[in-house]
DNA sequence: CTGAAAGCGCTTACAG
DNA sequence: CTGAAAGCGCTTACAG
């Protein structure tokens, strides 16, 4: 293990002189500092981060912007996710705060992170951006110092991001439902419509496998404001449907359809939230697929700390969150 | 943050006999140590690791004690999952090295387990204990200095391990079996006889769940050394039978049956070899429900690195490992 | 049985 | 723009 101290004996510069070039301070000559950092990259300096962190005056903060759904659980998961990493690494002085804001609101998210980016000149963010090109233009001038982490959509091809795979999600739900069904039972596809994130990519994952698997497809039907109109799904629940696919409102459909629909109807949906964990627990629906949501902001956190502490040595540019097939007996694990 | 600086001052000695006392030296006076401890105690500290691996002089050393499975999937994915600890942990001077013995030898274990207590002395131990009686015997007079973290059997009340959960398993693929099938399809369930390990859980688990969920059930089915005698599957493979469980020599079972099987047989099984993943991409198989085996590997890395880093102040005693349910569209990711 | 001291690899005021 | 020095919280030879 090559330490700073070794640099500097080599280079016939102090210590103090090679901690500068390493941290990107800007009290150093540009020839001193190239110097140093060739010969850094040469021998495979790296730096140790125990001593860092222990030497450490100042904590180091990330933010967090972090869009509020109208999903309860996935924010109160991911949240998690970062404080359940934050936990783990405090004794490194690293600190994420969390900033929430509205999901329909892009400039209240904007508004904040170009405050916090004035104000506090944080080391890192993790954002669930909204607006991409937006976003990308007020940390722009931030770049080279700070970290950034994006949770969502991908940035650019350098920033980090974590990767949900709605379109994988479909595909794992078309897969079981066209199991859960032969192949010639009718099946109804809701469309839930786009909300701008993940239903529509859900619902082509869904077509794209269940398309293999069954040749009997009603849909997919899209109803418009579908929770004021719930009557008209009936009109499509005929007694020879046997399956219900649907990965919007799925748990308020199920909830109206309660007394209405045919015996034995297997529903499958994607995502996880309190009233559908009852409603698989109750076997009203069989079964969902959902993406880790904790892991999200779990993974993003610890990369972010690395980023920070390590430097970009990193060569992973994206992580896809992990897939979960949950039927009764195993959606007390999530 | 409460440092040992601080407990010396209070107590008026020096920071070298409080860390003495929090090391468990043993050259020191049992009342001062006692007064240590206590205090420490009543202000909570908790030792800084940064602090203390940075001043390390030596490697904190574990073995692991890995059986041999004829699973080979299983014995690669533990290691696999110790080693990926092990590389997170290396900053810490944290090494773990590895032992496998044959899983059918219980003797190579206690051998080379007794062997490398007495010779090298490590600062803890995984092990996947074979004879949990003949291993305490051995580790007994170590427990003092050393921590001990055991995989799948339980040790004694107070030694972590982490559960596979084999029940539980067999449970869900009851539950999936259950729903892929009518509640009147036939099923049959061959018993692949007990392991001494999972495979009479699986099947205990399995029935369990499946009872409530069809009425149709051929078996469970015992064939005497049932590879050398697969023909004898087809007496009761009648052409009705819509399903077929097994959780040992599934996918021996399922190339033998490739032509012979009524047309599409749902195939339910519990683990994942590189055989099965084939098979359920060739949707020979429908699904499979495994354990996360690396993480177990993982897990009981982790903890006894917390052990022997930041002493036994954890409270948890055991782990239960995730259950994964792969269909053919998500049997990729494992 | 106890303590003063060096040192792990780093950061960062402070002085120049 | 550069460096000598103190310090982060701990461990551990060394001397007594």
């Amino acid at each position: 293990m090559i330490t700073q101290e070794e640099l500097a004996k080599k280079l016939g510069v102090s210590r103090t002189t090679v901690a500068r070039a390493l941290n990107g301070s800007n009290n150093i000559k540009p020839e001193t500092k190239e110097k140093i950092l060739t010969l850094a990259k040469e021998l495979g300096y790296v730096k140790n981060y125990l001593g860092s962190s222990l030497a450490l005056k100042s904590d180091k903060v990330v933010y967090a912007f972090i869009a509020k759904s109208k999903n309860e659980n996935y924010t109160s998961e991911i949240k998690r996710g970062i404080k359940g990493a934050n936990g783990e690494l405090k004794e490194y002085n690293f600190k994420i705060e969390i900033i929430e804001t509205d999901i329909n609101d892009t400039w209240e998210q904007l508004e904040k992170l170009e405050a916090i980016l004035k104000e506090k000149r944080p080391d890192g963010i993790i954002i669930t951006p909204l607006d991409k090109t937006r976003v990308m233009d007020i940390i722009a001038p931030y770049m080279e110092t700070m970290k950034v982490v994006s949770i969502g959509k991908k940035l650019t091809d350098t920033i980090f991001h974590v990767e949900p795979n709605y379109y994988k999600s479909g595909k794992v739900a078309g897969d079981i439902m066209g199991n859960l069904l032969n192949s010639h039972d009718k099946l109804l596809v809701i469309d839930g419509g786009d909300d701008n994130l993940s239903s529509k990519k859900y619902l082509d994952g869904f077509y794209e496998r269940i398309e293999e698997l069954n040749s009997n497809i009603e849909g997919p039907v899209y109803i418009e404001d579908l929770l004021s109109h719930m009557g008209k799904i009936l009109d499509y629940l005929t007694p020879d449907v046997k399956g219900l696919y649907t990965n919007r409102y799925a748990s308020q459909i199920v909830e109206y359809l309660k007394d209405k629909k045919p015996e034995k109807l297997k529903i499958v949906t994607n995502g996880l939230s309190k009233k559908i964990r009852e409603q698989i627990l109750n076997q009203e629906v069989t079964a969902t697929v959902m993406e880790e949501i904790y892991e999200q902001g779990y993974v993003a956190s610890k990369h972010i700390f690395n980023l920070i502490y390590k430097g970009d040595s990193e060569k992973q540019r994206s992580y896809n969150a992990k897939i979960h097939i949950l039927f009764r007996e195993n959606v007390d694990n999530f």
